[in-house]
RNA sequence: GCGAAAAUAGCUCAGUUGGUAGAGCAUAACCUUGCCAAGGUUAGGGUCGCGGGUUCGAGUCCCGUUUUUCGCUCCA
């Protein structure tokens, strides 16, 4: 490269800043320069709910194609699908999300412990009837007949009165969550003087319902509404589409379907900025196989998969695996893959052995065969799946994370820069003319419109060079063209590359090469390309 | 959900025992300059998160509430 202009130096990374304040740094910088912005902030926020502004909308649409392209353009046996949010109800009792995510809590305000209200009462009444039967069965044995008999006759008031409680509470707890009435769980809990079994006190929060999926009715009329939620993944969607893909496609197995889209999750405890937001968007790929090859897929997909974080080269000790311990109800294998955040490792995307749970609980529920005929093994089976699946928000957070520097320079100045993967920055060019007269502007102008067809390009002629190349450092722009009083004479530019500060000077007709081969997907694509 | 802290301009923050809302940066215009946040002149932008209360008077004191961050808790 010939390096041409006296150029500063860069010194150091600033590292005294700890984790923390480079967490909020990087909040500051998402909302500064457009990136993301608190939902609704005009009136106050939205809890865990955040809107991508018009620099953020860019990278996440350059991350989702960064992803769909790896799995559609470089697999023949991986399809595309977009499914509606809205599924039929039933889905969500197949997948096992409406019994696993329905319970009313309470939490004790002393020991700070949380118990499932129906259970502290199904104990109370495990109580009387303990204090019940001790009794009865001391009469039963004294007259020597049986349980029932004693029971019949009993004057006991002591144990008439438990009996009385008993049915009363059973009753009162039987129509209660029929009714799905959390009130009157917890005044049944105040009313029979339950106790933290931790504390011994009754200081209990209100009873609240832990259900992990939003609801809306569909159908304009009260009468004729019916319950639906918003998917908790987009898993199901491509579930209950496996065989119209699987036909139509003329897919044989092994093959994958994959889908981007919104999910939603009434979240407890929604934190840490776009990690945990009860309105995300997932990339889902789910990998039909044979039954019994499903473990030596799932290797294959967690190299594979892993293969594509490292392609973007924020760095491989940022990545690690986190086998799970305690599987969920549906798997047989899983992993997560976790990346290094300002606050710690956390799971980016999950790979799982689905096993044929979902397929299998689908056909019980629908009563529609889904079983594949294996023309080489000459038999139908239910297949296996091998399911991938990332959090869009969550891969934003970790690359703006790994991206955000603040460097020293030679010259004792310091720059904010965002260091992103060229394939994915917003902006992938801006052209300046050097001063803003004798022409240079409408050369500048002149070869922005001829690259603007190729690439995300921005004009700026604002303030000194200087200022102008460190705004675009802070967005993330990897190359910046310059127009000088040469360029009318010789028709070359120069290029100031964002990550080396270093400048070049180039003839116009090679810029969009130049460009091109830095920013395309082609190159990242190659890396993780089989064969 | 519990506990702690915070909320003042786009960003970072000052704001005295309670007495007329400020700075730096950023943004916009003009002049000057021209290869790494230059200088000058000027302008726009805030019912101090929201709602009550105390007071002659509240950014400031009290109560409630919302949002955010941290620690617990939760997270098939």
């Amino acid at each position: 490269m010939q390096i041409i202009y006296a150029y500063i130096k860069i010194l150091d990374n600033k590292d005294e800043m700890t984790q923390e304040e480079v967490f909020k740094k990087l909040i500051s910088h998402c909302k500064e320069y457009g990136f993301v912005f608190p939902s609704s902030e005009i009136y106050d926020g939205l809890s865990a709910v955040y809107d991508y502004g018009q620099m953020g909308v860019e990278l996440k649409q350059n991350i989702k194609k960064y992803w769909w392209d790896s799995m559609i353009l470089l697999n023949e046996n991986i399809v595309g699908i977009d499914s509606a949010i809205f599924m039929h109800p039933t889905i969500w009792k197949a997948s096992g999300h409406v019994d696993a995510f329905n319970d009313p809590l309470i939490d004790n305000k002393d020991s700070k412990k949380r118990y499932r209200a129906d259970v502290l009462i199904e104990e109370q009444m495990a109580k009387y009837d303990e204090k019940i039967n001790k009794e009865v069965e001391k009469a039963a044995k004294r007259f020597g007949d049986s349980f029932d008999e004693a029971m019949f006759r009993q004057t006991n008031p002591r144990v008439l009165e438990n009996v009385a409680k008993r049915d009363e509470l059973h009753e009162r707890f039987a129509k209660a969550m029929n009714d799905n009435d959390l009130a009157e769980l917890r005044q049944i809990i105040v009313d029979y003087e339950i106790t933290c079994p931790i504390s011994g006190t009754r200081n209990w929060t209100d009873v609240r319902q832990f259900n992990l999926m939003f609801s809306t009715e569909m159908g304009s009329t009260a009468e004729g509404a019916m319950k639906v939620y918003l998917r908790p993944e987009t898993a199901q969607g491509i579930f209950v589409n496996y065989l119209n893909v699987q036909k139509t496609g003329r897919m044989r197995i092994p093959f994958g379907i994959a889908q981007i889209g919104k999910a939603f999750r009434n979240e407890i405890v929604a934190r840490q900025f776009i990690f945990r937001m009860r309105e995300f968007e997932q990339m889902e790929m789910q990998f039909f196989v044979r039954p019994g090859e499903e473990l030596k897929w799932f290797e294959q997909w967690k190299e594979t998969r892993m293969k594509w974080h490292k392609a973007l080269g924020l760095g491989d000790h940022k990545y690690r695996f986190h086998d799970h311990d305690k599987l969920a109800h549906y798997a047989n294998a899983a992993t997560d893959i976790e990346f290094e955040m300002p606050f710690g490792f956390k799971e980016v995307e999950g790979i799982h052995s689905r096993t044929n749970f979902d397929l299998g609980s689908h056909e019980k529920y629908s009563g529609k065969k889904l079983q594949y005929f294996d023309p080489e093994l000459g038999e139908s089976y239910v297949p296996y799946v091998i399911e991938t699946s990332i959090g869009v928000d969550r891969m934003f957070l970790s690359i703006m994370s790994a991206a955000y520097c603040e460097e020293k320079l030679e010259n004792g100045e310091s720059r904010v820069v965002l260091k992103l993967p060229a394939a994915l920055a917003p902006v992938k060019l801006a052209v300046f003319p050097l001063v803003k007269k004798d022409g240079l502007p409408d050369k500048a102008r002149e070869i922005m419109n001829e690259l603007k067809f190729d690439f995300k390009c921005m004009y700026d002629e604002k303030d000194s060079i200087g200022k102008r190349y460190r705004r675009q450092d802070a967005i993330g722009t990897p190359f910046c063209i310059t127009v000088d009083h040469d360029t009318l004479v010789d028709n070359k530019v120069t290029v100031r590359y964002r990550d080396t500060m270093l400048q070049e000077r180039i003839n116009i007709s090679d810029i969009k090469n130049l460009i091109n081969e830095q920013v395309s997907f082609k190159s990242l694509l190659k890396k993780i390309a089989k064969g």
